[in-house]
DNA sequence: GGCGTAAGACTTTTT
DNA sequence: GTCTTACGCC
């Protein structure tokens, strides 16, 4: 006992629930660990654990959700275990596949230096192989045939083994783009992303000896965010700890938000029936959020009703009461929630510790208007990824063909960019060479005269051709990423053309070019051993939270989806509306309805010390000025546990919008919800009335009111809400009275 | 073949 | 309001 205290444990501070998980050495555990209960700290604590016992740190296989998790595990566990942390497999389950199969993929017919493609690559890929056999984009979506395939891959279902229905020529389409795409994949060299996870699995599976080797290496396995792994994943954990079944695996069912993207809730609750005689622990008590939050978000994921029983708990009591605020529109919602932040930074309180979180990245660009226009400094997370914008990817284009020349999707991307005269039917010329030789649009360029071509593109191709056999030669001589980059860049012409444009745009991907630049600078210094695979993987598997640099001053926007993991004092959930949060897509199913709810749990609790939700009456979409009704989500929710503000102000007085005010004079505000069944839609839009109109319609701060005995008074304060409405009048007689709202006998000035 | 303009789709969320 | 694609002119 004394032993272990002065070991490893003496030096992890760790409450009982915490300890017994890591030092339970039985069989496969389940770690429930509800939002901010110290779930890395867990995690970290059990490889520390682990270690401690004697196992070798490079033998253990710890999955998580984001490089920037991976990251944070490694340099905790360095610091438990001082050392280095460099070799161990510690990351995403995509990086860690692709690692795996970087090493193995030849019993499968790659070369190790296959590329990764991201969706934009996919879809070219698609909509090139739907040209060839002619499959009508109006009656196939690219969107469907890439969710079916998605759909596939996360269940492990290669095209081969797809069940084919009896009926639907549909489908039989769908399964034929599938296999088209795969042979095609193989042939371009290439794995998307779910191909990384399937592949793992289908090379484990069909090399027993294989799988056995890799069963022994990894003597623990240990899986975080458990709740968001597909059935692919599920399946490689199964045949990675078959053997020796240690597997730790930490997970919240309550937040659990990529359903739509395979991830099957059911692993986690079904956890049993995979690993037999699991050991199961709960972690409840939460050291992120005061007790009014937590209060909060308790009430609000209670509605759900799949979900593990838990509760959690806190020691800290009380804590600001969450605000629900109600704006007139989208543009008022943001610039009410800039000066609320702009009076808080006059605090103690630093921008670095604001997030404002939303369902869509569109809402980001309101945002972005207000806090330039307030100058606020901010930061957006997420959007259209760095490594995901065209100017980008053309640049990495160059170098993704120097380690695969077999990728003929990036050399379509830049064969013409900058433009050298070369156009569609230029590559067919060259596409004609390359399938006459069995090679790659590449090869074929290199082992072509230009004098073979027409005229009008000899002086194209042998310039394309010459940059090529310069930066071959250069990367043959091992230069470093950045270097290489910059020739290409420069070489091509490329920076030339952004930097004659004098345009708004080509400025900004100027930027963007630098900074690309500069990264990979970086990078070469900080790796110094390794090549442009492992850049291009990490750029390919980076997330933009992954390249996210908090800064202190700058408050930060993203999407909720991103803010998972995440923690800030202060938090704001904008856009809580029916529509938006559930997402109008998801309100027709009941499931799907959960994941939204857990969805906006997730957004709650990543506040420690305020929590601001707000609403408009109105909001642009498509550039049109739509209706919104509050979020069932807050409507649902205890009226206990949160205040509810009506901020909309002097309506019906300053009329800057006179149609819209005089809609609300004459018809009080009534939110019918047409997405809702019917009975819950009636008994929720009358209490909704009966709750707030008089708030809404009758009473603001400012207002002059008139009571039966202490005649003239105005309203200096307003305090919760519907019947327990609350009204401080400050009166004439220069008396200051607090009364009911709902028993006052006033009446308007 | 390149470039500009107009019409159309589009917004859920991401490794 | 923004991005992508299609078409027509140079």
């Amino acid at each position: 006992m004394i032993d272990t205290e002065s070991g490893i444990l003496g030096r992890l501070v760790l409450n009982s629930a915490q300890r017994e998980a890591v030092v339970y050495e039985g069989g496969p555990q389940l770690v429930f660990a509800g939002a901010g209960t110290g779930k890395t700290r867990v995690l970290t604590a059990k490889i520390a654990w682990i270690v401690d016992r004697g196992a070798s740190p490079s033998r253990l296989f710890a999955a998580t959700f984001t490089n920037k998790a991976a990251r944070e595990m490694k340099s905790r566990v360095e610091n438990y275990l001082n050392r280095s942390a460099e070799n161990m497999w510690i990351g995403t389950f995509h990086s860690l596949c692709a690692r795996l199969l970087r090493k193995e993929c030849g019993r499968i017919g790659f070369k190790n230096s296959f590329s990764i493609f991201d969706s934009n690559d996919q879809t070219m890929l698609l909509r090139k192989i739907m040209q060839r056999t002619g499959t009508n984009e109006s009656t196939v979506s690219i969107r469907t045939i890439m969710s079916y395939i998605s759909g596939h891959k996360n269940r492990c279902i290669p095209p081969g083994e797809v069940q084919r229905s009896r009926y639907g020529i549909y489908e039989q389409e769908l399964i034929e783009i599938y296999s088209a795409y795969q042979e095609e994949l193989h042939k371009l060299q290439a794995m998307d992303f779910d191909d990384l996870l399937m592949n793992t699995v289908l090379l484990l599976r069909e090399n027993p000896a294989l799988l056995e080797a890799y069963q022994t290496y990894f003597e623990y396995i240990l899986v975080d965010e458990y709740q968001d792994t597909n059935r692919a994943q599920l399946l490689l954990m199964k045949l990675l700890a078959g053997r020796h079944g240690r597997i730790f695996a930490v997970g919240d069912d309550d937040q659990s938000i990529y359903g739509w993207r395979g991830a099957q809730v059911e692993n986690i609750l079904t956890f049993e029936h995979d690993f037999p005689s699991v050991k199961i622990f709960k972690l409840e008590q939460n050291y992120r959020s005061s007790g009014s939050i937590l209060a909060f978000a308790n009430s609000v994921i209670a509605s759900n009703s799949r979900r593990s029983a838990k509760r959690l708990w806190t020691d800290r009591d009380g804590g600001e009461r969450v605000t629900v605020s109600r704006y007139r529109d989208d543009r008022h919602e943001a610039s009410a929630i800039a000066e609320s932040i702009k009076k808080l930074c006059q605090g103690n309180i630093r921008g670095g510790e604001i997030a404002v979180l939303f369902r869509t990245n569109a809402q980001s660009r309101i945002f972005e208007e207000t806090f330039i226009r307030l100058r606020i400094p901010y930061i957006i997370v997420g959007g259209i990824s760095f490594y995901e914008r065209s100017e980008v990817k053309d640049a990495l284009a160059y170098i993704r063909l120097l380690v695969n020349r077999a990728d003929n999707i990036s050399f379509e991307r830049i064969y013409n960019t900058p433009p050298r005269g070369l156009g569609e039917k230029a590559l067919e010329a060259l596409s004609q060479i390359a399938s006459e030789k069995k090679t790659s649009l590449l090869d074929a360029l290199l082992i072509t005269d230009p004098g073979q071509f027409n005229d009008r593109w000899k002086k194209g191709f042998s310039e394309l051709r010459e940059l090529f056999e310069l930066l071959i030669d250069e990367a043959e001589r091992g230069t470093r990423v950045h270097e290489l980059l910059e020739e290409s860049l420069k070489i091509s012409g490329y920076m030339d053309l952004l930097s004659a444009q004098k345009t708004e745009e080509s400025e900004s991907r100027l930027e963007n070019i630098n900074e690309l630049l500069n990264t990979t600078r970086i990078w070469s210094n900080e790796n110094p051993g390794k090549g442009l695979e492992a850049f291009l993987e990490e750029a390919t598997l980076a997330t933009d939270v992954d390249r996210w640099v908090q800064r202190e001053d700058a408050v930060n926007l993203m999407t909720l989806h991103s803010a998972k993991g995440l923690e800030f004092r202060i938090v704001y959930i904008a856009g809580c509306e029916e529509g938006n949060l559930p997402a109008h897509q998801n309100s027709g199913d009941d499931a799907k309805i959960e994941e939204e709810r857990r969805l906006f749990y997730v957004g709650v609790t990543r506040a420690k010390e305020k929590l601001f939700c707000s609403f408009v009456d109105r909001r642009y979409r498509f550039g049109e000025l739509q209706v919104r009704s509050p979020s069932r989500f807050i409507l649902e929710t205890d009226p206990s546990v949160y205040y509810m503000k009506d901020e909309r102000g002097d309506f019906g007085l300053h009329q800057e919008k006179p149609n819209y005010f005089q809609l609300q004079e004459k018809a009080p505000v009534r939110f019918v919800r047409s997405d809702i069944p019917e009975k819950r839609d009636e008994r929720k839009a009358a209490s909704y009335d009966e709750e707030f109109s008089q708030d809404v319609v009758e009473y603001r701060r400012g207002q002059y009111i008139k009571h039966k005995n202490y005649g003239r008074g105005k309203i200096v304060d307003i305090s919760g809400f519907g019947n327990d409405m609350k009204l401080t009048v400050l009166f004439n007689d220069g008396t200051r009275r607090r009364l009911m709202a709902k028993f006052a006998p006033l009446v308007h000035e």
